[in-house]
RNA sequence: GCCACCAUAGUCUAGAGGUUAGGACGUUGGCCUCUCACGCCGAAAACAAGGGUUCGAUUCCCUUUGGUGGUACCA
């Protein structure tokens, strides 16, 4: 059996984005579930959209991602070169052997006329320059006149594919357009790089975005033009950010890095977007990249687009955030403290054992330990508390003794205050509020109230149990 | 406009010619608890519409509607 080769074939104009992130992981699994290879190619033709850095950032991602290459431009490989911009001869002598088998025709067309035979109500080029003379071909080449190279599509008939996620797909010729193969500045389209790359690479496994669906037809009259094997083709739906918007970079959609940057697991992300698009077709819904490979399969693959969830990917990063052994979680959490500045000088360990199992993503960090900067001059309400029926009157009742407590029974503070309110008629609850609120000033803390203490330490607690004591008082 | 593709709760999805239409996020009630969260137990919430085919259709077919894609010297 032939082995399979998938391929990835991204233009370098900005980041990786989620959608260009899922069409690989999907090319990647299925490369590796058939012991295949899974090919990275750079789709560089379009000079004017390149855009500087981004073709290491595609490097970047997809190794970080795990979607490791078996050949690419940076890792080599038999079939390279791997960058279409170095393969410019290649197209050139392959559009050639087109026109001299009528499958592909110069043409001198210039935008005007285009334009104009647009503007009279065509559709598609009226293959104009399909009927010049060989002569006059000859003689306009000879002369230097700019020329691009159209494919010669079949007036009538219909062409029909199969495509492993949507089943057949049929397509009216005349539907077709004549699509420039080579473009006048000598580089080929993707209409026609992908075909030509395709086959000399060995890919036989075509996976990519649906919107190049109904253009296939026209790629598989090329390579029956040429004589080649077809691929199989598999089309993805496309990642949405709403019900009529992709998510894209235009939009300011994240990319890759920035979801690392803000605190997500690429495990998580890798997983998250996996499913959007695929079902394992049972209620599983957490996977690695490895149980993927296994589990992966065509008919599992959606028809229809799906829109990104943040909200579900922060639970499913929680998730994984949670398995994390508490060593894995310290070591990843560092960069996140030094981004907060506050945090500086408290205790990272106990502050991590409090927070991993109620932050989704490591940017929650700041956010959740807010308290530690913003105590002053609290909302003193949120000592009156329903449920244990405290209020004001409470908290100036009992600050005095929780102060005293404090300065003396520091170690063993949660005891002592049990003590307390047992001595002074007070539910464990209560004391426990009065003392939680009056030392974080916040309705809810990453812990409870000995917790909160043992982090800010002897001397802040009782300085914030005085202050809010002072408060309570006038 | 023309062509193609798609259509199960707010979202991601499973599903089959006959099901109490299943799971997850989110929402929500409760339990647990030193707050919140976690965790656990519940609840509400969907087959786009109209025609067929059929004993029976949400499932198959058609139409409509809606959405997306293509219609580039972009990929």
């Amino acid at each position: 059996m032939q082995e399979v080769r998938t391929r990835f074939a991204p233009s370098p104009t900005g980041y990786l984005h989620i959608g260009g992130l899922r069409t690989a992981l999907y090319a990647y699994l299925f490369a590796k579930q058939n012991n295949g290879k899974f090919i990275l190619r750079i789709e560089d033709t379009d000079l004017e959209r390149y855009v500087d850095g981004a073709v290491e950032i595609i490097y970047d991602t997809l190794k970080d991602a795990g979607l490791i290459y078996d050949e690419g431009p940076d890792v080599g490989g038999d079939y390279g070169p791997y960058v279409q911009s170095e393969r410019k001869d290649i197209y050139l002598k392959y559009a050639q052997q087109l026109i001299e088998s009528g499958d592909a025709y110069y043409c001198f067309c210039d935008k005007e006329r285009l334009e104009k035979i647009h503007a009279e109500g065509a559709t598609k080029y009226d293959k104009h320059c399909l009927h010049m003379s060989k002569e006059e071909v000859a003689e306009r080449l000879a002369r230097g006149d700019k020329y691009v190279i159209r494919q010669n599509i079949p007036e009538s008939g219909i062409t029909t594919y199969h495509d492993m996620v949507f089943g057949e797909i049929t397509v009216d010729c005349k539907d077709l357009e004549d699509n420039i193969l080579i473009k006048s500045d000598g580089m080929p389209t993707y209409n026609f790089a992908n075909v030509v790359d395709d086959h000399l690479m060995g890919i036989n496994y075509v996976i990519r975005g649906v919107e190049y669906l109904s253009s296939t037809p026209k790629y598989n009259l090329l390579y029956k033009a040429f004589g080649w094997e077809i691929p199989h083709y598999m089309h993805l739906q496309p990642i949405m950010k709403d019900a009529t918007r992709k998510l894209s970079k235009r939009y300011g959609d994240a990319s890759y890095a920035d979801f690392i940057k803000r605190g997500f697991l690429k495990e998580a992300l890798i997983n998250y977007i996996a499913l959007l698009g695929w079902s394992p077709k049972n209620d599983r819904e957490k996977f690695s990249l490895e149980e993927m490979v296994q589990l992966f399969s065509v008919d599992g693959l959606s028809k229809s687009a799906s829109i990104f969830d943040e909200v579900k990917l922060k639970w499913l990063n929680g998730q994984y955030i949670k398995e994390m052994s508490p060593e894995a979680f310290y070591d990843y959490a560092q960069r996140f403290f030094d981004k907060y500045e506050f945090l500086n000088g408290y205790d990272r360990k106990l502050i991590c054992s409090l927070l991993q199992n109620r932050i989704e993503i490591f940017d929650d960090i700041g956010p959740a330990m807010e308290f530690l900067t913003k105590f002053d001059g609290y909302d003193l309400t949120l000592l009156c508390n329903q449920k244990w029926k405290t209020d004001l009157g409470t908290a100036k009742a009992m600050l005095p003794g929780l102060i005293e407590l404090t300065e003396n029974n520091f170690d063993s503070l949660h005891d002592a205050l049990v003590a307390f309110g047992e001595q002074n008629g007070y539910k464990k609850g209560q004391v426990l509020w009065i003392f939680r609120i009056a030392i974080t000033g916040a309705q809810s803390t990453p812990g409870g109230a000995t917790e909160m203490a043992e982090l800010l330490g002897k001397d802040e607690t009782v300085r914030r149990l005085k202050e809010s004591l002072a408060r309570v008082n006038v």
